[in-house]
DNA sequence: GATGTTCTCTGACTAAAGTCAGAGAATGGA
DNA sequence: TCCATTCTCTGACTTTAGTCAGAGAACATC
């Protein structure tokens, strides 16, 4: 715990909410609640079912159901009931709700240009940057490293993404029959780990593990979604499957990996993993690494 | 307008109130409206009187009120009328009260931390200078240059500390008289201006311009704040005297400065000013610049 | 000492934001 | 067909945040 790193988030979240804060005051000036304007933002055009909106914003229902009564009476709304299931019920936009909703999407620029207006382009670009680096971080530190079964829908879907990306990379393709194992026996407790890194509610990165003989294990599917990339997920699924081998018991991790995949083979580097002679016959893998934990 | 740009800004926004906002969650979960927390972070130990504890806060002085006599009944605060005038009354915190408002900045600094504690020290340090570049440049972007009137008590408290700055950093010291003059009525409309730049209601800078004859302006005391330097002021200070010095009618603006002052000069340059030959025999210049309009 | 001004406080009021309990229609499964 | 469940809605209620008008004490000035 650095005293001046906290002394310097603290200083950014004041200066930060002070001037974002202005956009809400630019809301409120068209005189309507808030909750009513950020009720209109979240409401598409092509229309969303009323339980959605409700988990998305965290509304109670009875709330929300007067929100849109009242948006309806404004001529911004209209709601119909869903045709495959007429309990829920849909919200879309009204030719008037559009014409609002960009009004407000217009104040949302304006401030955005407020902010970079008065500056000259090369501080413009520096902040412009800055705000990407932070957001991303934040982003970063939002992530979640969780294990999960391997034949959770969440588990399913990374693999699948995986196996899409080394067919697309690799250069002769790739077909997980002709490859080593690692099965979902295999990835399950105590024979092995699955776990998944997620951000927004979503899965964007997973890897696993295979309980080997002696003391060795075996780090397996390693990947990240192609939009979380740069914010450290890799590196926080390989400890996370670290820390899983050492409950296990396990006193080297071994792993195997394509030349194609430059980036994962530096962060094994860069997370004390040695390159070793090969200990397997994958026909995919061109480097093999081991790590004494 | 840079979609792009404005669209970064944008997202910025959304992510950092996102994060930010948890703060204000877990303000609330100690069970007390967000107003008193906010409230009993303002007063000091030491005392505040309540005036300014409403000026600060933009408060309605019966909301105030009542928000103080709720802090004084969970026995947080005390107020006292003034001794120099007992209309106004000063409010300070209580031990009870001094314990609760370090509770607050716990909380506080546990946000703080949870955004870093994610992050690997790279990953860390990146995210606190960028927090820090983005902090420092909508800082920038919210000063305000405008002409004052050069007798005013900004105008003053500018010169007042630009005579002081020059004293300590010009080689053998700074004595007014002996410099070439820039008075209160050479820097009034018509025959001159002086613009001051403001940050946080405060000035951080000025700078002067005295109109001369043959369509020929001097610009006379450029100055900024040690505590606001880097944020593009003094530019800004100059091209509203150039706007200015256009309007009043002005083809060439002429200008000279000491060695010591290399920001200056650097500015100059960059703002396409030219050296020249020395135009006048101010003993304390080594440089003399030129720019037509 | 009278008079206007400053400062804080109380009372009366409003709007926004949200909570909670149930009613009633639609649906899925036994 | 019956029954439990899901989904939305209405009614009744609360808290927070704030506004506005004026009362009353203290002070400054003439």
């Amino acid at each position: 715990m650095d005293e001046h790193q906290i002394e310097q988030v603290r200083r950014f979240s004041r200066v930060v909410t002070q001037h974002v804060g202005a956009l809400e005051d630019s809301y409120l000036r068209r005189g309507r609640p808030l909750s009513q304007a950020r009720l209109l933002h979240e409401v598409g055009s092509n229309g969303i079912a009323v339980r959605t909106l409700r988990e998305r914003l965290k509304l109670d229902s009875g709330y929300l159901s007067r929100l849109l009564r009242s948006l309806e009476a404004q001529g911004l709304v209209q709601t119909d009931a869903q045709a495959s299931d007429a309990r829920v019920r849909r919200v879309a936009l009204t030719p008037k709700g559009v014409a609002e909703r960009e009004t407000y999407d217009a104040l949302s620029n304006d401030l955005a240009w407020s902010f970079l207006e008065p500056l000259d382009p090369a501080r413009r670009n520096r902040l412009v940057s800055a705000m990407a680096e932070v957001e991303r971080l934040l982003r970063a530190g939002a992530v979640e490293v969780r294990a999960e079964t391997p034949d959770s829908t969440a588990a399913q879907w990374c693999l699948e993404q995986y196996f899409t990306e080394l067919a697309a990379r690799v250069d002769m393709g790739f077909d997980p029959a002709r490859s080593n194992s690692a099965s979902i026996e295999e990835m399950t407790p105590p024979a092995g780990f699955f776990v998944v890194a997620w951000l927004d509610g979503g899965p964007v990165g997973c890897g696993a593990l295979k309980v080997g003989m002696e003391g060795v294990g075996e780090v397996k599917r390693m990947w990240t979604a192609a939009s979380a990339r740069g914010l450290g997920i890799a590196r926080r699924v390989l400890r996370g499957l670290e820390t899983k081998a050492h409950e296990a018991g396990l006193t080297r991790l071994r792993l195997e990996t394509n030349r194609a995949l430059t980036e994962a083979q530096a962060l094994y580097r860069a997370e004390g993993y040695q390159e070793v002679k090969p200990f397997n016959t994958e026909p995919y893998a061109h480097h093999w690494f081991e790590k004494r934990l």
